[in-house]
DNA sequence: GAGACGGCGCATTATA
DNA sequence: TATAATGCG
DNA sequence: GTCTC
């Protein structure tokens, strides 16, 4: 979402819609999300570094299976462990990456941790997993690994809350529903669990930016609202669509408050029937399901 | 050995 | 009741 | 968890 947002920049500040299958999501970017970070510069060392752009990591298969395959099982109790460290997660799905593109056997972890990005404690398992196959710490709990894992896709489930469900023994997302400390998104996410897997086809998203187009003209014909992201790079379908939406009276320097900006537009968007579920509202992001209506053109 | 590893809006809960 | 911290996407 | 300083 942010990736799109720097791309609206200069001194309209935008607002911002995003649609999820049934949900649209809309946010009005600030003017420090506008400018650019400062390019990370990277600087090699001495050990080998990962370039897919290389011939030399060209390699159609992966010739060490077994560890990434036990690497994961480990990466995903580690989450559950500590309830999704996100930077240990990166360094494991980073490492899991390049072992899987690494175009030669790997027959020691000392081997492994010449490569930038697995350093001794990857390297430490990966000579267990060589020589007994596996990983000590997969064997018992797995289970609740692949749990975490399965309520993690829940919307609104996050390392914490999947963690607490793994701990209090329920088995499917089915069991989630009948939990009485569910927050109004993850009874949402959970009604809508398959719903938020589906691709939305791109004439299906045309026909939805159309809509919010229409509506939009209707409030002020100097409103403006453009798709971005996936639609924007011409996607056969996306799983996601967003909007951004702005007015010449909204500007960003000096800024001004987007004031009902957003709120007349899922109002007028609700009281159409365009939008049925609203996840959150707020004057700079606003997400909601929506619904296609009856005997429309989308 | 310590800090970086992205930063932020909204909802919810914890704390003063 | 006001503010801070946490969880989440 | 790995890398850099």
């Amino acid at each position: 979402m942010l990736g799109a947002t720097n791309l609206m920049r200069s001194h309209t500040q935008t607002s911002h819609i995003r649609l999820k299958r049934t949900f649209v999501v809309v946010t009005v970017a600030r003017e420090k999300f506008i400018t650019p970070g400062p390019k990370k510069d990277t600087k090699k060392q001495k050990k080998i570094k990962f370039d897919p752009t290389d011939e030399l990591w060209k390699s159609d298969i992966n010739l060490n299976e077994d560890i990434t395959k036990a690497l994961g099982g480990v990466a995903l109790l580690e989450k559950e462990r500590k309830s999704g460290d996100p930077f240990k997660q990166r360094a494991y799905e980073n490492a899991i990456y390049i072992i899987t593109s690494y175009p030669a056997r790997i027959i020691s972890g000392a081997e492994a941790k010449k490569l930038q990005g697995i350093g001794s404690s990857i390297a430490n398992k990966i000579d267990e997993i060589l020589k007994t196959g596996t990983c000590e710490s997969l064997k018992e709990k797995q289970e609740d690994a692949e749990l975490f894992e399965t309520f993690s896709q829940v919307f609104g489930v996050g390392p914490v809350a999947a963690k607490r469900f793994v701990d209090k023994g329920y088995k499917s997302i089915s069991d989630l529903a009948n939990d009485p400390d569910l927050t109004d998104m993850q009874r949402l996410g959970i009604k809508y669990v398959d719903d938020f897997k589906l691709m939305i086809p791109k004439v299906e998203a045309q026909g939805l930016i159309h809509y919010v187009q229409d509506v939009l003209k209707e409030l002020s014909p100097a409103y403006i609202g453009i798709a971005c992201d996936g639609h924007r790079r011409e996607l056969s379908e996306t799983n996601s669509l967003y909007m951004a939406i702005t007015h010449p009276n909204y500007t960003s320097s000096p800024s001004t408050d987007p004031g009902r900006l957003l709120l007349d537009l899922t109002d007028a968007l609700t009281d159409l029937g365009f939008l049925t579920d609203h996840i959150s509202s707020g004057i700079l992001k606003y997400w909601v399901r929506w619904e296609s209506i009856e005997g429309s053109t989308i």
